[in-house]
DNA sequence: ACCTATTTGTCCGTATGTATG
DNA sequence: CCATACATACGGACAAATAGG
């Protein structure tokens, strides 16, 4: 799992943390069961505070995606499993929302109205 | 097709209109070959300027959603079409992802990963 | 095919608020 | 604080397309 963080982006730091991993999860490079980086470890080699980093794991952990022990660290759960067979057909989704025109906030603006 | 505006919300008044017409589109209220209510008539409707619709009907255009000329009014487009089809997929997705048990936050944060 | 009245979007300018420098 | 630029919303006048006789 290799994750990028931009530090010039206006997007919060945990935020793109989160959206990392999650996108890791959905793509099935962690699957249910697997171990996530811990917490020091992905803080070290993205350059930010372990704080960030924890940020956003107790983000993941109320979306259902990991949980989260002291002592044992973040662990990807059956959700994760599911967001991967489901994440294909985002990705093609978003494909034909861009051949169509749309823009991205339709797109999420119509995602969100249909949840 | 009912539309409603919010005069205290700070999205702009072109905007909410622009928005609510695609809504309509997308959720095939409207499909293609069918006229809008001409700008005069709908801006009555909603209380506002005949020009903040013109506004939100030439972005419209823009997205390419609807044709737009003097004399005949708004006509959907096979774009339309495309939408009001994306979005019913897009429900279909919505129904998996509860199914699945992932939360509406994580499906969101994924779409718009995949934008 | 013609005319005219209505419908409808386009173009002109103006006031107001919101950034930007 | 001031000046400038930009976007939003509004109003009036105009011209093209349409509809009816």
């Amino acid at each position: 799992m290799l994750l990028r963080i931009d530090t010039t982006s206006e997007e919060s730091l945990f935020e793109q943390v989160a959206t990392a991993v999650r996108t890791a999860i959905a793509q099935g490079e962690a699957r249910a069961g697997d171990r996530l980086p811990s917490a020091r470890e992905l803080a070290d080699s993205l350059g930010v505070n372990v704080h960030t980093v924890l940020h956003a794991y107790q983000g993941l952990r109320e979306e259902g995606l990991i949980d989260l022990r002291r002592g044992r660290g973040a662990v990807v759960t059956e959700v994760g499993d599911a967001i991967a067979q489901l994440n294909r057909d985002i990705v093609e989704l978003g494909k034909r929302a861009k051949a169509l025109g749309m823009s991205p906030a339709t797109v999420v603006a119509l995602v969100k109205a249909s949840l």
